[in-house]
DNA sequence: ATGATTAATATACCGCAGGTAGATTAAGTC
DNA sequence: GACTTAATCTACCTGCGGTATATTAATCAT
């Protein structure tokens, strides 16, 4: 393991550049790809060649380490479901798009995606990289539906219900995977735009 | 705080009983009632008038603990929901009552509920306690639905987005309640029932 | 009876991870 | 050049999960 060479104690000579919090982030993230999700902060603050109190004055604690990660990875997965969806029509075939871009995006970001999603040391962490992500989802149903009618109050349920579920299927599929991703996304997509009623519905 | 008399150390005399699995799981529950999610393994112990090692010998480490009380509460939220279920012709309205079930006991066992979700050490310990849920759940999917055809092999995915959904809803639910548990099942119901698409479907 | 074995317990410790206080070095400033 | 300030490291504290070992008493073999 190839430890960056520490720092001398006290403040960098005039010509040093000091770590700044986006370095910090992609330290943590380099060494989270490399070794997985259990890795500790001190650990990431090494891997910058620094150490934990840095990463407290420039980030935060743990938590503000695993807000900083979530954002990152939030964006760079809207980033590919945006330009998945993009141009589609059909809005089924829209949700299967954004779905099947999630998960393959997840292949790529495993290790982030559980370091992330796996860290919950007190209790209501998991929510917290959700809102914003939930938000953003409220946002789109009550546009695109249009929510019949009134209430875009049911419109954020569903946010944070569809983001639970992209989640555990998400764990689930990590886990013991056993169908590509695209299956999964067909198979989540029909669950998805037609519900449990299936496409029969008020057709009869 | 009143804690139970430590005992000797030493094997009990003849007449006194020793504790057990059982009693031990419910002295937890009954601590985490009161303190809520955030108890170590010591207080679980000292609640039941015993010592950590007593814990680890009647049932295991901390995974042990939240499994046997995710088991628990699996079972007595299973109950109620098939009591809410039974009778219930409509689907849709079955849906209604299950997830208006779950929801309305989650209230009563929220903390208990936070403590099960909520100790996640390592990182695949959520799924854990999801899995008996999960494959019950996949079954009768497959025995309601028929699952168009021939895909069980879709079932278990939707099982677990399904937890997923109802897992996320709930964290949220508890964190912000801002709405009553018959809305939310309401609400809830709708998109599981007749997702995305809506009522419209394949009418026009 | 009495010594050896076994069951059931408590005490005391280990290691790790998150978090923090205080020492350390050098740059800026008057 | 002395003083303040910035940036860093070292060293520690705490809490928790987990375990090794001592302690007590019942049980069993002789």
């Amino acid at each position: 393991m190839v430890v960056a060479a520490r720092r001398r104690p006290g403040r960098p000579r005039a010509g040093e550049v000091s770590v700044d919090r986006l370095e910090l982030l992609a330290s943590a993230e380099r060494l989270i790809r490399r070794e997985g999700p259990r890795v500790s902060l001190e650990a990431i603050a090494a891997e910058a060649g620094v150490t934990k109190p840095i990463v407290y004055h420039h980030i935060g604690g743990k938590d503000a380490v695993v807000q900083g990660l979530a954002r990152r990875l939030n964006d760079r997965q809207g980033e590919v479901s945006r330009r998945a969806v993009a141009g589609v029509e059909d809005p089924a075939e829209a949700i299967r798009a954004f779905v099947d871009g999630y998960l393959e995006q997840l292949e790529t970001d495993r290790n982030l995606y559980l370091y992330v999603t796996g860290a919950s040391p007190g209790s209501g962490d998991v929510l917290a990289l959700a809102d914003r992500s939930a938000t953003g989802l409220a946002r789109l149903l009550v546009e695109i539906r249009g929510h019949d009618g009134n209430a875009p109050a049911s419109a954020i349920a569903w946010a944070y219900g569809i983001i639970g579920m992209l989640h555990f299927v998400s764990l689930w599929w990590l886990r013991d995977a056993d169908r590509t991703h695209a299956e999964l996304a067909e198979q989540l997509t029909e669950l998805l735009w037609t519900g449990l009623r299936g496409e029969g519905g008020d057709r009869t």
